[in-house]
DNA sequence: CGGTATCCTTAAGGATACTG
DNA sequence: CAGTATCCTTAAGGATACCG
């Protein structure tokens, strides 16, 4: 395939740095299953503990942390007896779907090649 | 923003272990400086090398080959002295470029709101 | 030129216990 | 209910030296 048969935008090695900025936030071990889980609309913290597998406590609290201060989600106090805490995708949040949307569509049309290659690969 | 307001897929958690697989790969911090600087075509080792800054021999070594083992990059020796090694995408390697790119394009639209949003958490 | 091998440091994440 | 605090383990990555 020739350079010219591209019909996208070629990341410049320049970019990297802003889209590693990205990845480490999205890319770390749970923000995306946060982000999935919250793609209906706000939940509650123990709710998402529950949903979100093999996640525990503690990375629950500083990958919300981590998201909240990126305004990627919010963080909304109820101060009822017990407390009540709800989060939710921000809008910014929201759009971010669209571009993880086209990874999960490329892992999912790939993953068959990729586990191929390992595996002759591990084999040689 | 409604759920029905949105025009692409949205992720369900049962993809996070495939994409996250997918980050696991290109989320680590060489992989898509080496993509993007093989962009144009073949490059040899130590101009791959010279090309990223601040890349370590071993890192490159070690990088090139989970991206080779994953199919996503070719290792091509030519036994001549000294010897001359080089470092090429695959077509599945070049397909990658696409969804990257939508995150490179996120990014770059949303890197002022993240950064104005992290000073704000920051201040309070 | 294109690597390995070895050692070391740091950061991410898990387990458990405690709290307003 | 929704967190902190503390301790611990592992893995990623950097520095340096050596090799075919």
């Amino acid at each position: 395939m020739a350079l010219s048969d591209i019909d996208f935008p070629i990341p410049h090695i320049d970019d990297c740095r802003m889209v590693r900025d990205i990845l480490d936030r999205v890319g770390d071990k749970w923000s995306l299953y946060i982000i999935a889980t919250l793609k209906d609309g706000p939940v509650r913290f123990n709710e998402l503990r529950r949903r979100i597998d093999g996640i525990s406590q503690r990375m629950l609290t500083l990958t919300l942390r981590g998201l909240e201060r990126d305004g990627l989600v919010t963080r909304t106090l109820f101060p009822t007896i017990p407390p009540r805490v709800d989060y939710d995708l921000t809008e910014t949040g929201r759009t971010l779907l669209a571009p993880v949307m086209a990874l999960v569509t490329w892992a999912d049309a790939n993953q068959h090649v990729i586990q191929e290659a390992r595996v002759r690969y591990d084999a040689s």
